[in-house]
RNA sequence: GGCCCGUUCGUCUAGGGGUUAGGACAUCAGAUUUUCAUUCUGGUAACAGGGGUUCGAUUCCCCUACGGGCUACCA
């Protein structure tokens, strides 16, 4: 495939969407597979949905889940400014051509007057009530006015905006790279508003005038912009480029989990997962949403799991580096349907991903909750409790959740254990084993397990009727890592000291 | 309502005119393990329905149903 000139091109009206990242993601596979280029641009035409702080989230988003910029915003590049609300003037050269082929129009209706035209349609039984070519020439708009009448408007400021005065014949064909050809007729579409009357372009006028100069080959986006493609098909044509019109891919959406609807804040919010990439707070609303990376998840397993929701290798392969992404992803492999969010599968690839990590890193992860607790501890012991905890953790987090008990001595004992097996004799076997680890210096796991099946053999108690209560008067739990090796790592003097207090705490229950 | 898109295990999906319809997550069972977890082994589980076409359809065509998207001077 020759090199393609992809973009992503959100608006900063909010924190960036998971789905917007699998998007991005689609297109910077395709860009780094054909050795072409990613481009970032921001739509911003919307000045009332503008919110501060979003393009500077979206970069980061985008930083942090490893989808690299070659040109766009953040970046700079040969077709700079890559901020539409910076290419203003742009977009109305381009509108007033339009205008003078004949093919775009001024329109003055007003809010109520819209409103208006939609209930009389609605009343009259129309198929639809859009503005278009059945309705047009009954509005205020410079088709219908008299020329005089136009300018007059014009010349008194009177609010406009520039409508696409869309072809009322014919049809639109549409060769998607996914979903093959898609027909729409002309009459179906309506005379989308081009400019609005602040001045700034919609998002269709925008989309594509930018598309074309900066030379995109490939527009790849969600499935929800495939009702409008017609409408920029027609754009490129009556604007003279449909040459360089470039292919489009339309994904596939990103469902709810029950698959009724688009997935949503809403719905991460309520079953309680992360739909943001990073921490958001709403400028508005102050509210904070906890981003995938401060729930623990690491990039390369929010990659995996995104590539994998709508596209398939066609091998079973599931575990995919970005690299490897890189090397299979192919766009005719993109499913057409839309694919559930299934947070459990993120979390099957998260723990794969946090388990290969080598062992100084997952003890950085302890380490940090350590610091954030006040804790000090030696290098190599957060090591070793990494190393032992390593097989049992989904998130970061986890080394802190299950390895406090290294840190603070149980408050209390689990009950259970307690109530079924803490027998006289068996605190009779833990205090012989306190009194045997008590005087060493250092105390290794299998030093630790011959002392304990010494004991045993000295009382007469099976090791196995030990082991849970050693582990409830240790840690206070009844279930955890190797003990052995949990008693290695605490050393002989917290090892005896724990027991101390257990035996002097419970109460043998015969 | 109109237009467009879609429909294989609970979920993500492979497959494709004749297959024991494959894999992964989840789930269940067994083994290993001092516990739990891990790991290993095995199991349950799917072609939305109806018509065609065909010797044969889950696969191709049509219809229906269901689901989704769009229907703004939002993107």
């Amino acid at each position: 495939m020759k090199p393609v000139r992809v973009r992503f091109a959100p608006s900063p009206t909010g924190a960036l969407h998971i789905g917007g990242v699998r998007t991005a993601l689609y297109n910077y596979l395709l860009a780094r597979q054909t050795g072409g280029t990613m481009i970032l641009r921001i739509e911003d035409t919307d000045q009332e949905r503008f919110v501060p702080g979003a393009e500077q989230y979206i970069l980061d988003s985008l930083r942090w889940a490893g989808i690299e910029i070659d040109e766009g915003v953040g970046v700079g590049g040969p077709h700079a400014p890559y901020r539409q609300s910076e290419r203003k003037e742009l977009y109305g050269r381009y509108a007033q051509q339009l205008i003078e082929a004949g093919h775009a129009y001024y329109a003055f209706d007003t809010e109520a007057e819209l409103d208006a035209m939609r209930e009389r349609l609605k009343s009259t039984g129309a198929a639809n009530q859009q503005y278009g070519s059945q309705t047009r020439m009954s509005m205020r708009n410079s088709l219908a006015l008299a020329p005089e009448e136009v300018n007059r408007l014009l010349r008194e400021n009177t609010p406009y905006v520039i409508r696409l005065k869309m072809p009322a014949e014919g049809e639109v064909k549409l060769n998607d790279l996914i979903r093959g050809e898609v027909v729409f007729q002309n009459a179906q579409v309506d005379d989308k508003v081009l400019m609005k009357s602040d001045g700034m372009p919609t998002y269709h006028l925008a989309n594509v005038v930018d598309d074309y100069l900066m030379k995109i080959s490939h527009v790849i986006r969600g499935e929800e912009w495939l009702p409008s493609a017609p409408l920029h098909v027609t754009l490129y044509r009556l604007l003279g480029w449909q040459n360089e019109m470039p292919q489009f891919a339309h994904l596939p959406l990103l469902l709810k989990p029950d698959g009724h609807g688009k997935l949503s804040k809403r719905d991460a919010d309520q079953l309680g997962f992360p739909i943001f990439p990073l921490n958001w707070k709403d400028p508005k609303s102050g509210e904070i949403s906890r981003g995938y990376r401060e729930w623990g998840y690491l990039p390369e397993a929010v990659i995996n799991f995104l590539a994998l929701l709508g596209w398939n290798p066609g091998t079973e392969q599931e575990l995919f580096s970005k690299e490897e992404l890189v090397q299979v992803f192919s766009l005719n492999r993109i499913n057409k349907a839309g694919a559930r969010f299934d947070i459990q599968k993120a979390q099957w690839f998260n723990q794969h991903y946090l388990r290969a990590q080598p062992d100084d890193v997952l003890a950085g992860y302890l380490l940090s909750s350590l610091k954030a607790h006040q804790i000090n501890c030696p290098q190599d012991k957060a090591v070793a409790i990494a190393k032992v905890l390593r097989e049992r953790v989904t998130f970061p987090a986890d080394f802190w959740e299950q390895g406090k008990f290294f840190f603070y001595p149980p408050t209390e004992y689990d009950p259970q254990v307690v109530a079924k097996k803490w027998t006289s004799t068996v605190a009779a076997v833990l205090d012989a084993y306190r009194q045997e680890i008590e005087p060493l210096t250092t105390l290794t796991h299998t030093d630790a397990k011959q002392k304990l099946d010494e004991v045993c053999a000295r009382l007469q108690a099976k090791t196995g009727q030990i082991l849970q209560p050693l582990r409830t008067a240790i840690t206070g739990g009844a279930s955890g890592p190797d003990l052995m090796v949990t008693l290695e790592i605490l050393g002989p003097k917290e090892v005896a000291h724990r027991l101390a207090t257990a035996l002097h705490t419970i109460k043998p229950i015969a």
